[in-house]
DNA sequence: TCGCTCACTTTACACCGTGTAAATTTGACA
DNA sequence: TGTCAAATTTACACGGTGTAAAGTGAGCGA
């Protein structure tokens, strides 16, 4: 990408990163990213058409930088459908704290910027995939319960998994980390296996 | 309240609720709620100082319509533990699709407005309490999975019955209303129930 | 050294939606 | 007829996004 051949874009997509890791969401404002990045807001706008297209290039950027690619092979590794539906609550459930205060952000812009929509939508929906992939290694084993479709698994493994939910648990019930992936574990293994 | 007492007022919350209902979140302005309650936008801040108390008492307005109360006496009329889970899923469930509308205006604005934050935070807590009660239950019978701690219940309950779960599934994975209510009962049966 | 280009700055402005302010109209009722 | 309240009209301030255009300065090749 063009991350690295380009220095200020770069510095734009760090300085956007850290100041939505610490301020919440819509604080952050376009005057907010030039100044931390020490540049004129109107340079902002030499880079990025918009507020919707810096966010979602910021989500690119982090994941280039996790290379979330080369954990999710990890996950696909697992032999049994059980055990990869325990990989794959840590590796999603481990993504999550990381992308927060991105993902805050566009999905505060959701209902006003459709291509703000359009783009974490497109996300989520890599995600569903991983949901989709493990539920189906548990169909595979006979491991999925039986009062479940496969579709009805997914629907409800995304669910769970989804942002909102660790939102929730974490930020507004002042759970651990550790203990949101335990109790994911348990409580999917409880609902989706028979 | 002061619903019945003013003509306007009635018209102006009836109004908001509709639109709401109907037309996508932060897509209804001040002035889109104003044109179709038949009045100017200013005279909307003759009744209301400002959107978010507008629709705060929208809320409440929906709650009296509705009669929530009487509602949640007949929940907490169950036997066992058991049965008061399963009537709570039922009672909450089923009010969460008719305050979906406001809901979702309300959540828009969380971060941007302290008071609309704050007003959203207070009925959340009212439902937690709900949440809470149905687990006591369950503990007093000895239902409860020895696993969990009754905090750590409540907040999966609460998590699971979230607004936001619901508009996962119901909204963006096109549940039927029945089938969410019959899989969060068949779910949380499974979490929490030893 | 001239002149070009590129990245960036400065200044200024349009647009939207919220909220404030004040003068004016309308209608009911005494 | 006069008064009062409710609502209207008009106008404006503010904050945040995005656009437009002229200006600055460093680097670089001819």
């Amino acid at each position: 990408m063009s991350s690295i051949e380009n220095p200020t874009r770069k510095r734009i997509l760090e300085t956007t990163w850290k100041l939505l890791e610490k301020g919440g969401a819509s604080a952050v404002r376009m005057s907010d990213i030039a100044k931390a990045a020490k540049i004129s807001r109107q340079a902002l706008y030499l880079h990025f058409p918009n507020r919707a297209e810096l966010l979602v290039a910021t989500t690119r950027y982090l994941d280039e930088v996790h290379d979330i690619q080369s954990q999710l092979v990890a996950s696909r590794a697992a032999e049994t459908g059980e055990e990869r539906l325990r990989e794959w609550v840590i590796v999603w459930g481990n993504y999550i704290p990381r992308i927060y205060g991105i993902a805050k952000a566009l999905m505060a812009m959701q209902d006003s910027d459709a291509e703000a929509a359009a783009a974490w939508e497109g996300r989520m929906q890599a995600v569903r995939e991983g949901c989709a992939a493990a539920v189906e290694a548990l169909a595979r084993d006979g491991a999925l319960s039986p009062e479940l479709s496969e579709k009805e698994a997914t629907d409800l493994l995304w669910s769970l998994l989804s942002v909102r939910v660790w939102e929730h648990l974490c930020i507004d019930c002042g759970w651990e980390q550790d203990r949101f992936i335990a109790h994911m574990q348990r409580t999917l293994a409880r609902v989706l296996i028979a």
